[in-house]
RNA sequence: GGCGCCGUAGCCAAGUGGUAAGGCAGAGGUCUACAAAACCUCUAUUCGUCGGUUCGAUUCCGACCGGCGCCUCCA
């Protein structure tokens, strides 16, 4: 394992390069997003104090394009974009960064950098334009690999520019009839796109902060161009101790990008999935290796996922009958054990360079010695008592890994949902009097026990075509019951936290 | 052309110089009125290919094959 000192002990300063706002947020962005979102919760969870700070790139070409192609405002285009990355983040249960500045709004201190910067020797003026010389720095390249030299000679240089080397990069580009523009000592203009992340990271992190992140298609030219004009600027090192890179998502062998329109975009792929399934799917693959997204990677993600809420949901059943007290009996040691040594694994696995594939495998390991018990006890071997505290220990563990890793795993237990339960259980009653007595109570749990009580009578007298009946109509409803030897276990019936549509199980690629 | 990454079972995916985690799918069994879930057992003598280093390599080195990213905006 790689040390990771910061700064400051028990500090944590992260700069994250977010969006371009200038199209809809997709998978793709999303992974980032939850990269960094897992790398905080863990950072938090080790108890470092973090500082989060992401920028949202509002000045940009594709930005002014866009506009001028809809004929609305740069302002308009930002807005609408950068409302639907943050929609789908909170969708996602990305926590928002601390800071989350913006580039139009942080010119004056990008100019600032620039008057040094020439002041310095590391820049110079032409004709409106500044560009960083990126020969006067030795160590250029050092990120990247990448030499001056070596760049493909010539291939990029595009008309009107003044570059000394073609590997010299804008720092502020003059205005071109039209464009948002700013004044500045070198006439009206716009910053280039390095310069923002640079002023924006030193202002709310300053020098030497801890992590910088963004997606590795960022490594060369960005991450190598904001090092270089930060160092020169601030005349020490390094400008960031650490950087993490997620490698991207990918299509049909093909990187998923706002330019090859092969995109899924998340508030899409929302109506089909779950949140945590998306979350668990882009969370499973270790974060440095590229990552093919499809149906079937959705697919499976909802199904490991649920076999992690029915292992939940099995030992809600087992405590429900436990009715709080415990014996501290084998089975509960053996959780206990179980708990302890996932929780170990799991933590090991994550300071292992964020290793959530390894962390998942320790996740599962403690579901299936949590699934080990509650089948004995479900079964009538061993007394629900039996397995306390060590099966609360063992959920407390699973809940705090995958609250880690983002996951909610909520029930879709909406109003919709008790509602249709409710009016089951009222029209049971009906029905059939001599099965339903008294009243059904008003929370779910009530209401399911209510219902599950009079079915039990009705299989007591071997009813079992009213029994098969109740149990259809309570599917129907949104709750699926399980006949055990000693009893029924219920669940909502989806598995992956929302309900099945007829979309999300009928169509397959 | 330069820089870098990847190639592990039917699929997805970790991993280690000493003999392959986990998820999905599959086979058999247990439980069971039925259904569903769970549990148990099994499923890669093998880690793209060929060489080399080593007592020993999937893990290190080299070559090759295949795929990808960056070098232009991009998470």
């Amino acid at each position: 394992m790689e040390e990771f000192l910061t700064r400051e002990p028990g500090k944590a300063a992260i700069y994250v390069c977010g969006p371009t706002v200038y199209d809809v947020t997709h998978l793709g962005h999303m992974r980032a997003a939850v990269v960094f979102d897992v790398l905080r919760r863990y950072l938090e969870f080790r108890r470092y104090q973090v500082t989060h700070v992401q920028n949202v790139t509002d000045v940009e070409d594709k930005i002014i394009a866009r506009a001028q192609a809809e004929g609305v405002s740069t302002d308009a285009i930002t807005g609408r974009y950068l409302d639907d990355y943050q929609r789908v983040s909170r969708a996602l249960n990305v926590l928002p960064p601390h800071v989350e500045p913006r580039a139009s709004q942080h010119i004056p201190e990008m100019i600032e950098m620039i008057e040094r910067l020439i002041e310095r020797g590391y820049a110079y003026h032409a004709e409106g334009d500044v560009y960083f010389e990126v020969t006067k720095l030795p160590e250029y390249g050092k990120l990247s690999g990448q030499l001056p030299g070596e760049l493909r000679a010539g291939a990029r240089v595009e008309p009107g520019e003044f570059k000394r080397h073609p590997a010299d990069f804008a720092l502020w580009k003059r205005a071109k009839p039209g464009e948002p523009s700013w004044d500045s000592p070198w006439g009206k203009g716009r910053p280039g796109w390095h310069i923002e992340c640079s002023a924006m990271s030193l202002k709310y992190l300053g020098m030497g902060f801890d992590i910088h992140g963004g997606g590795d298609d960022l490594i060369f030219p960005h991450h190598e161009n904001e090092i270089a004009q930060s160092e020169a600027y601030a005349a020490t090192r390094p400008f960031a101790r650490y950087w993490v890179h997620n490698a991207m998502v990918m299509v049909h062998g093909e990187k998923m990008s706002k330019s090859l329109r092969n995109y899924i975009a998340v508030a899409d792929a929302l109506q089909r999935y779950s949140a945590d399934v998306i979350r668990y799917a882009l969370a499973a693959v270790h974060y440095r290796k590229p990552m093919e997204v499809d149906e079937a990677r959705l697919e499976d993600a909802a199904k490991a996922l649920g076999r992690l809420r029915i292992a939940l949901a099995s030992a809600g059943t087992v405590q429900a009958r436990a009715g709080g007290g415990g014996t501290g009996g084998p089975a509960s040691r053996a959780l206990q054990r179980a708990a302890e040594s996932a929780s170990a694994a799991f933590t090991a696995a994550m300071d292992e360079d964020l290793n959530t594939s390894a962390g998942l495998a320790s996740v599962f390991d403690l579901v299936a010695e949590v699934n080990r018990v509650t089948d004995q006890v479900l079964k009538g071997g061993t007394d629900a008592a039996e397995t306390m505290p060590g099966l609360q220990e063992a959920c407390d563990a699973l809940r705090v890994m995958t609250a880690i890793l983002g996951l909610r795993l909520e029930d879709a237990v909406d109003e919709e949902l008790a509602g249709r339960v409710r009016d089951l259980a009222a029209s049971l009653r009906q029905e059939a009097a001599q099965l339903f007595s008294g009243e059904p109570g008003r929370t779910l749990d009530e209401v399911v026990a209510f219902i599950l009580a009079g079915r039990e009578k009705a299989r007591g007298k071997r009813d079992f075509a009213t029994a098969d009946r109740i149990r259809k109509r309570m599917a129907e409803a949104g709750i699926l019951v399980e006949d055990l030897p000693t009893g029924p276990k219920w669940r909502v019936a989806s598995t992956d936290g929302r309900r099945p549509t007829a979309d999300a199980s009928g169509h397959r690629a």
